[in-house]
DNA sequence: AATGCAAATGATAATTGTTCTTATTTGTTG
DNA sequence: CAACAAATAAGAACAATTATCATTTGCATT
């Protein structure tokens, strides 16, 4: 069992509510959701845990390492698992599917842009908005 | 007078709120700023405009090329007015000195994820996080 | 296992940023 | 300068998020 060795380093006691948001981040069901995703995946199977607290947690989470948070367009925010490895999103704007990528050859010319200009990068983040094209949207 | 011809041009009626609107950007005593930022600016020289007015024209300004949004972390919309040349940003940690840059490899990668995903870009944000190494920093 | 207490939760209300509704006013066109 | 469509202001409505606070829970200590 990790789940609870990971609250427990954070600091966080380990309760019903933290495991099931835990849980349900490493199903692997979605790897991105916002509040209300998480609220509402849990209302379907029926662990029901407060919307604040649901709140409450991602952001305790998040201090904790254990989830990225995003803030994509239309002002939400939208968690994952932090899994370490680096990558960029492009996500719908019609129904906010969200997908990832890593392109090397974007990596490179940031590295070479920074340079020119006498810059060390520290970090970047690269959303791109677009329309998934997709009949109907997956999320929608 | 090219204010009204601007308006004009979009379709948009010459009324006094998107005069001070757009001569508030104009002016250029802030670059950045929330439709928040320019209902207090108005207000603090006497222009009163409705902050749901403000809100509208903001949006019809972007609508019409005028204005260019961006969403910033924390959930609220930043506008500056459009030069008419795309460009990402690379921000200094240190001094928070931001400086803007083009690079045409990195937009036609980007165009490739997205194709090969099946997306259409509709816009995109990029922001390298860095060092500027500059001693001292610009901005400090 | 029972006790005590700090920490966490849930219900509710408050806040923030933004959009909608509608009656009134303003800009333009004839 | 009259008429009519378009734009505004005031206030309500909304969605995402955060705060308040009484009750409950996890967990260390008996």
């Amino acid at each position: 069992m990790h789940q609870p060795d990971h609250l427990k380093n954070a600091g966080l006691k380990t309760t019903l509510p933290r495991l099931k948001v835990l849980s349900l981040f490493e199903s692997g069901r979605e790897r991105h959701m916002s509040a209300e995703d998480v609220y509402k995946q849990l209302l379907s199977t029926g662990d029901d845990v407060g919307l604040n607290t649901v709140y409450r947690v991602l952001t305790q989470f998040e201090q904790a390492g254990l989830l990225v948070r995003h803030y994509f367009e239309g002002g939400k925010s939208v968690f994952e698992l932090n899994h370490g490895t680096h990558h960029d999103h492009i996500v719908c704007l019609q129904c906010g599917h969200v997908e990832e990528f890593y392109d090397a050859s974007i990596e490179a010319r940031q590295e070479i842009v920074a340079a020119e200009r006498g810059f060390t990068i520290r970090e970047h983040s690269l959303y791109i908005y677009a329309d998934c094209n997709k009949m109907p949207c997956p999320n929608k």
